[in-house]
DNA sequence: ATTTTTGTAATAATCGATTATAGATAATAT
DNA sequence: ATATTATCTATAATCGATTATTACAAAAAT
């Protein structure tokens, strides 16, 4: 009986779905989260929810007031400033321990991720929003990809929670920034290839700065 | 019947008890939380032991592995420097935000967590080590202090479980440093009342980095 | 009329019991 | 004798039920 290892728990499964709706946008920002309204639509026990909103307010998408329950964090501008400059602060320096250290498995990673993104983005451009999800996961990827040869799993730990509370804001704006995004994934890329550090922090810098931009114009 | 605001719920005393184990070292290193042995020892619940236990797994202080329960974070040469070099990142860019924003509070502030800690150091280097929770309170106090100023919760948040972290390697190797500790943060604490950003990131990075050779040149 | 008290319903926190899984040991087959 | 399967035991994961807390509403008091 060869027991495959990336079988998911109930609990485990849970704690991906409540992580994925509040990303997503399913469960609003600041939502009361009612234990027996949330057993009922993910069709697990009290104990076992309790376990995966534990999980999550400790990462920061869950807050939790006295005994008085679990409600989703909240969102707000500032937040959003504060996890962008957070998110560039860990990146950029990622970035450069990666570029120091990354050999050519680390290039080829970085190039395949690429492609992806890129023919979704020409998908994109060309009107098809259809895979909004798939698309916001290639820039993962590609992103992490870039960074993956940084050497420090603690670093990469706390960039992954970064990133997704910034693409938690992001997907509150449900338009595609488009060219500019997909020009600078490519200057990226090239930076990459070549080792230059310095352009591809300023383009990086920009690139998340631009999506703060566009998030906050859009929700006014 | 007025309720005391920071009253302990059963579930959030045995989080901190736990959390408070590992980073003290009462629970070894990859050591396994058996279930009925922590229900026994902390005298609650499976259910609310797990609860904590699963907040301590987001933050990285415990490890589950498949479906084969509970463990405590191991820890390594590499994980400290991994460690160190975060804190090193987050506590300087905090620390420059802080040198930019801090007001005459904050001033105060710095002043009155630097006395507590150096009386505290004095009375360590004379001898008497028998307070080093406290000690170590201080001295994240200090910390925390320095860069109360900064503006942003979420930098602060995870610079709180880093700096734990750190901590916890730290207390591992149970000898005080002495000397070139406190004189570092009587250099802290006088660029930051010149607001010398630049003096006291040289300072703190050497802070740290000391401490990681000092404990790595314990461990031997 | 406003505040305080008291009772009640809704909901969260906690627990003990049940079910499922993994690891170890014994039994069987080649 | 070794490898494979079956059985058993320890332990984890999950659940339903109980207890405690909070929030709301109605009544009483100033």
């Amino acid at each position: 009986m060869h027991n495959v290892s990336h079988e998911l728990s109930v609990g485990d499964s849970v704690y991906e779905a409540l992580r994925h709706d509040i990303i997503f946008g399913r469960l609003a920002p600041s939502a009361k989260l009612k234990l027996d309204r949330l057993k009922a639509d993910y069709s697990v026990s009290i104990a076992t929810l309790r376990e995966a909103l534990n999980r999550l307010v400790t990462e920061g998408f869950v807050k939790t007031e006295g005994q008085r329950g679990f409600f989703v964090a909240p969102m707000s501008a500032a937040g959003l400033r504060e996890i962008a400059d957070l998110r560039i602060l860990l990146e950029c320096h990622a970035l450069k321990l990666s570029f120091e250290a990354g050999d050519t498995e680390w290039e080829a990673r970085v190039i395949a991720a690429h492609h992806k993104l890129s023919r979704m983005e020409e998908r994109m451009k060309s009107g098809d929003h259809s895979a909004k999800e798939v698309w916001k996961q290639y820039d993962w990827e590609f992103h992490q990809a870039l960074i993956s040869a940084c050497g420090s799993e603690a670093l990469l730990n706390v960039h992954g929670t970064v990133f997704d509370k910034y693409l938690r804001y992001q997907m509150r704006t449900l338009t595609f920034r488009g060219d500019p995004a997909a020009i600078e994934h490519r200057a990226l890329l090239d930076s990459a290839m070549v080792r230059d550090i310095s352009t591809a922090q300023s383009v990086l810098r920009k690139h998340i700065e631009g999506g703060v931009e566009h998030s906050l114009a859009q929700s006014g």
